[in-house]
RNA sequence: GGUGGAGUCGCCUAGUGGCCGAGGGCGCACGCCUCGAAAGCGUGUGAUGGGGCAACCUAUCCGUGGGUUCAAAUCCCACCUCCACCGCCA
């Protein structure tokens, strides 16, 4: 949620970021007359309310006519205070509503425009040459008796699968290896729930009801997590956090959950894009003169796995239009991905400044003891679709798949070589 | 799933319709005392919105949401959470 106060200052900041989102920007006016109009309802409850209070003690005072006369103008007050009240409270919920509809501002250094204007800050690593022609992932990991889509779909439908024997093993390598990073950087390792109440999904700027992505459990109230950033960003929902603790830092393990709708006919082949991967998501809380900082060590730590992971990949600083709801900036590292020929985004770091801790009253006591909102950051250390990077990019002629060296020791396999037949079909 | 109990200021607790505009204790902060500290004594001690340059003023908040009443922490209804026991179960 933006600010309120900060748009009634600076409305044409949020006119800007809105036009550089290649959104409406007509709602800052809609919002501020609204405010307008709220303010002076509730100024003239509040003074209807405080005469009713006084009344209402003349009253316990007073007797016999004087007592009836009261009364009858309590009385009389007390309809007058109800509406009163009303008309705030609905002016007041209107207001909240259309700032909840309000993305976050957009960072000024942002790139403007739509997902093709994203600006590319820097290339890494040598795209690998093959003397062969390369298998894809889903050869690769058939082959080698890692993934089962065909099982998958069976149990489970589209764009579901198995990771199995050497698959099972490179990803809980891979995410341990993550954890273990993280947990040397000082985070906090956590395992979180995946499902979480509505108010926690909405804290931390998904839309419950239109989103297409989310998977719903009517019958509980629940909805299942995209990723563990929505459990890790509402863990401190309603508290107020001791300065002297940020940043406060998490590395989330979680299997993710997304229905994937409208992406039909894209990515269909392998486990690019999945109905249910794991993650380990990185998680900040920080003070907001240092979220700028602490994204770009988000980032930093990102690159540190994709070097590890010894694949070749480009970053860049995603487009305005492109970013989140909770977004103000968004810097994707994306690896190569040889047999599409192109780069495919492996991790994603948003700063979400004070949006989401706005929604989800995650503050801190500043040097004054005022509390003020932290400001609130994720960024992917890992997730299974490093799997389809990692095979394509580290594959040999015969099928089998070198495992990055920083990995050997999480995965116990210097070579991944392509099974006997395992399993009957 | 059933039965019972409980949810008040950071923590503990008082509070069965107007004197609660929430008392006390602990903790914390500051001051006095002290060579210094402890103890003791004194003062202060929440959140949110609105107004004001400010000191300050004002409204709301006693798990949540409704209701009764001139007036609700207090009465009524529903719900949530926690605890205990019983049943069922991975």
């Amino acid at each position: 949620m933006i600010d309120l106060r900060t748009l009634r200052e600076n409305p044409d900041r949020f006119r800007a970021s809105q036009r550089a989102r290649g959104e409406d920007d007509s709602v800052v006016d809609a919002l501020l007359t609204l405010d307008e109009r709220r303010r002076s309802a509730l100024s003239g409850f509040e003074s209807l309310r405080s005469e009713q209070k006084s009344i209402g003690k003349s009253v316990s005072r007073a007797s016999g006519d004087e007592r009836d006369a009261l009364l009858a103008r309590a009385k009389d007050l007390a309809a007058q205070v109800k509406a009163a009240e009303a008309e705030a409270d609905a002016l007041g919920g209107d207001l909240d509503e259309l700032l909840m509809s309000v993305p976050n501002v957009v960072e000024e250094d942002a790139p403007p425009g739509g997902e093709d204007d994203y600006v590319v800050l820097e290339e890494i690593g040598e795209k690998p040459v093959f003397d062969f022609e390369p298998r894809d992932h889903l050869e690769l990991g058939e082959l080698l008796g890692a993934i089962d889509v065909e099982r998958g779909a069976k149990v489970s439908g589209a764009r579901f699968y198995f990771l199995r024997g050497v698959g099972a093993r490179l990803q809980l390598g891979l995410l341990n290896m993550a954890m273990q990073q993280a947990i040397e950087a000082g985070f906090t390792p956590m395992i979180t729930p995946v499902l979480v109440k509505p108010e926690s999904m909405q804290g931390t700027g998904f839309h419950i009801a239109h989103d297409k992505e989310i998977y719903r459990l009517p019958e509980d109230d629940l909805y299942l997590v995209g990723t563990s950033e929505v459990p890790l960003a509402a863990y401190h929902s309603d508290e107020i956090l001791d300065s002297d603790a940020l940043p406060i830092r998490y590395a989330g393990w979680s299997s993710c959950f997304r229905r994937e709708a409208g992406s039909y006919g894209k990515d269909t082949r392998g486990i690019i894009r999945v109905h249910q991967f794991d993650k380990v998501e990185m998680f900040s809380y920080c003070r907001p003169e240092e979220a700028q900082e602490e994204h770009r060590r988000l980032l930093a730590w990102e690159k540190e796995m994709l070097d590890k992971a010894e694949l070749p990949y480009r970053v860049i600083d995603t487009a305005a239009g492109d970013l989140g709801t909770s977004a103000a900036r968004k810097f994707d590292c994306e690896a190569w991905i040889p047999s599409q020929g192109r780069y495919r985004e492996l991790t994603s770091t948003s700063n979400c400044t004070d949006f989401q801790a706005r929604r989800l009253r995650v503050r801190y006591r500043d040097a004054d003891g005022r509390p003020q909102n932290v400001a609130t950051l994720n960024g992917t250390l890992a997730t299974t679709r490093w799997i389809v990077a990692i095979l394509e990019n580290h594959q040999q002629a015969d099928g089998s798949v070198v495992v990055p060296k920083a990995l050997r020791p999480y995965v116990g396999l210097d070579v991944i070589e392509p099974a006997k037949k395992t399993g009957s079909r």
